[in-house]
DNA sequence: GGACAATGGTTGTATATACACATATCGTAT
DNA sequence: ATACGATATGTGTATATACAACCATTGTCC
C-alpha cells in the first residue's frame, strides 16, 4: 500500500505542497461538470457550515489571505451563489449563501463524496485522520509560528 | 499543542490545501531576501538531489503537471541557475544546475533550515514524520487513484 | 473633538497551477 | 520507407495565491 508512495522529500513545505497538488488533481477530476472548482466548493461548504459570516472569518477558517479571498469570492457572487451585505460596522462585508448557492452546493456534493471515497479507499486508515485532524494542527502551528 | 489547531474541515482536499497554504506562508516569510520562492527552491533542491534530469522526471518527483513545470522552470533558466540541453532523444529536455544555481541554492539553504526548524519546534514530533513520510504515501495514493 | 493607530477590504502586480490543444520527435508495424 | 500511435514539451487561457500599497471606517487618547 505504501508500495506506490512517491519518494520522500527533505523539505516539509515541498512535501505538503506536492501532496496538496496530487489530492487537488483527484478532486478536480471528480468535480468536472459541476461547474465549480475545489476552491469554490470549499467556500460554499464553509458558508454552509458557518452561516452568514464576515469575510475575515472565512479567511481565518481557511488560512486564506484577505486579498486572495477578495478575488475568489467575486466569481461566486457574480454567479449568484453568495450575497454580500454590509454589517453594522460599515467596513465589514458579510456573506450569505443564496438559495441558488445552496442548490449548486447540493448538486456538487455527491461528486465530492465520491472523490473523498476514492481517496479514502486508496489510503491506509490512519492516513485519513491524518488528513482531517493532524493537518488541522499543522496548519494552526504554521500559522502562529 | 493541538491547543492552537484550526477547526477541523470535513473535506480532505480543503484540509490539505489549507495546511499547505499555512506552511507555505511560513517558508516564504523565511526565504524573504534570498531572491527565490519556495517553488524555485524546491526545484533547485530536486536538481541537486537527482543530478541532471529530464524535465519529465522532475514532474514525476514533484507531482507537477508538465505544463506547470514548463513555465516554472523558465525563470530559473532566465536567471542562469539551471541550463537546458537536448538529449539523444531530441524531444527530451535535460536540466542541469549551473554553478550560479548551486551558489544560489547554498545561500538560501540556511534560511530554509530555519523555516524547517521553526515549523518543527511548533509541532508534536509525530507530526514531523507525518509531513515527510505519510504525505509521500498520500501523494502517491492520490496520484494513482 | 481632532489626531492617529488599528481594522476590514480592494487594486496593482507577480507567481503557481493546470486543462485543452498544438507541435515535434520517436518507435513500430506494415 | 511510410503511416500512425505514443511520448516530451510548449501555448492559449483561466483560476489560485499572496505581497505592497491603498482607501475607508472605527476606536482611542489627549
Amino acid at each position: 500500500m505504501a508500495a506506490d508512495a512517491l519518494p520522500t522529500l527533505a523539505c516539509a513545505c515541498a512535501s505538503i505542497r506536492r501532496a496538496a497538488r496530487a489530492v487537488t488533481q483527484l478532486y478536480e477530476a471528480e468535480l468536472q461538470g459541476t461547474g465549480i472548482r475545489v476552491t469554490q466548493f470549499t467556500l460554499l461548504q464553509a458558508l454552509q457550515r458557518m452561516g452568514p459570516s464576515p469575510q475575515a472569518a472565512l479567511g481565518e477558517l481557511l488560512a486564506l489571505d484577505a486579498t486572495t479571498l477578495s478575488r475568489t469570492l467575486r466569481p461566486l457572487a457574480r454567479s449568484g451563489w453568495i450575497h454580500a451585505t454590509r454589517g453594522a460596522d460599515r467596513r465589514e462585508v458579510r456573506w450569505t449563501l443564496t438559495p441558488a448557492g445552496r442548490r449548486r452546493f447540493a448538486r456538487a456534493r455527491p461528486l465530492w463524496e465520491r472523490a473523498q471515497g476514492r481517496l479514502r479507499t486508496r489510503l491506509r486508515p490512519e492516513h485519513w485522520s491524518l488528513l482531517l485532524q493532524d493537518l488541522a494542527a499543522v496548519a494552526g502551528a504554521a500559522r502562529r509560528a
